[in-house]
DNA sequence: TGTTATTGTCTCAATATGTTACAATAATAC
DNA sequence: GTATTATTGTAACATATTGAGACAATAACA
């Protein structure tokens, strides 16, 4: 089972990338987090960027390799940069979890930097994928996160942060949502990121004001009541 | 005159920052740019972090050596990480036009990201200091900016974005004007970030309504109308 | 004392948002 | 069928915010 580490001369050292990749169920936001193989470290997806690599690139790469999905909602937000965020000594348990002897000198070990991007991805479309290191790879509520690994609850808070930032002004619903969606999801969406309730009425009379949406058929979902119509972005 | 450059056991390689480090006359917005010794380079502050340093404390310690400012607002606002972004041909150049020989595998002509920060400074409190490559530190108008070397260019104009987008939110007038100021002055602040002209009466009824102005004295110009009054940030 | 430019504030109009009300459904129960 | 229920779409009115213009109150100077 033991495998070969990434090569100090096929990457950047002292340079990482840590993806914090939101999804929406329907009901509730989420990221995804890795488990490390035979620890407790539940980490955020994250990778090293290859010598000859545009930065964006390196990160998109990772995000396919997790996700299976090209072509997503990708921004950087900030890069985590203080001494105490590296620990080696958590670098070398994860590793060596995976039955993997590694020197106490290994560039993986060393200080790093952490670029920090978000994503945001249609929870439907996905089949997550673990990386090298670890066993599994799963949705969390972003309202009752595990324990996280290093500064990796900073980055969540500062992306969630920055999400609530853009909401408006880079219509995120979008990337969230499936093609087709109800008023009241679109509703759900903003009401989680931004972490409050919204009036229906204001709410539905300020988006179809935006003059961003396209009314298709009504869906029936069998509950008695009226059904709402079905909307998607222009 | 030659030098010795700065050691790679000493800092990060393949690390650098950049600052935009803005300040207000009275009338433009202004930039902080050196001009490199014995050529037509001209480039925003930056420099290297040491590996045994937060990131953020490099940042202030290059923002204090340029301007001998302490307590600036200052602000991470990207990381650039192209390839194409690093030109180890201009930095030979910049090196050699200062007396210095360099070998072609040092690590300062290696492939270098660039976190980059914006600072907001008192204009008139600052007597900027040129770095040891350079020959002199000059303010420029943010509206008639000379050629920048490599991508400063387009890090100056990101941290012009993100300036306008955070103006309210985080009361930049507060950081860029003397103690006491006019009204219009901070209309002026406003007006030259958004890149519009403001109504003068709209914007006054704003700012007395935030509840953060305190009206002092006024302020006798010699002005043939008026004296407006004088205020500071509460 | 009149002239000029600018400032502080008021008013009214135009928009935008908060709030309530209510009719129009879809399913189900009877 | 018809009544019942939960939810939706929209109208209506109240309140708050912003736009636009008007105007009196200066400072300095001729």
């Amino acid at each position: 089972m033991a495998q070969a580490l990434p090569g100090i001369k096929e990457y950047l050292p002292h340079l990482a990338y840590d993806l914090v990749i939101f999804g929406f169920n329907g009901k509730q936001l989420k990221i995804l987090l890795l488990e490390y193989q035979n620890t407790d470290y539940k980490a955020l997806p994250g990778g090293f960027i290859r010598r000859e690599e545009d930065l964006d690139a390196a990160v998109k790469r990772g995000l396919k390799e997790r996700t299976g999905l090209d072509h997503i909602f990708l921004e950087q937000f900030y890069t985590f940069g203080s001494l105490k965020r590296s620990r080696p000594d958590i670098m070398k348990k994860i590793i060596e979890a995976n039955g993997i002897n590694i020197s106490g000198n290994h560039w993986m070990l060393d200080r790093f930097m952490s670029i920090a991007y978000y994503a945001l991805i249609n929870f439907d479309e996905v089949n997550p994928q673990p990386d090298a290191l670890s066993k599994s790879i799963n949705w969390y509520n972003i309202n009752d996160l595990p324990t996280l690994m290093m500064d990796h609850k900073e980055i969540t808070i500062k992306a969630l942060e920055v999400l609530k930032l853009n909401l408006d002004r880079k219509l995120i619903g979008m990337n969230l949502l499936p093609q087709k969606f109800t008023m009241k999801e679109l509703q759900t969406v903003y009401e989680i990121i931004l972490g409050e309730k919204l009036r229906r009425t204001t709410f539905q009379r300020k988006m179809l004001g935006k003059d961003i949406l396209v009314r298709h058929e009504k869906l029936f979902t069998g509950g008695a009541h009226k059904a709402p119509y079905l909307y998607s972005f222009k």
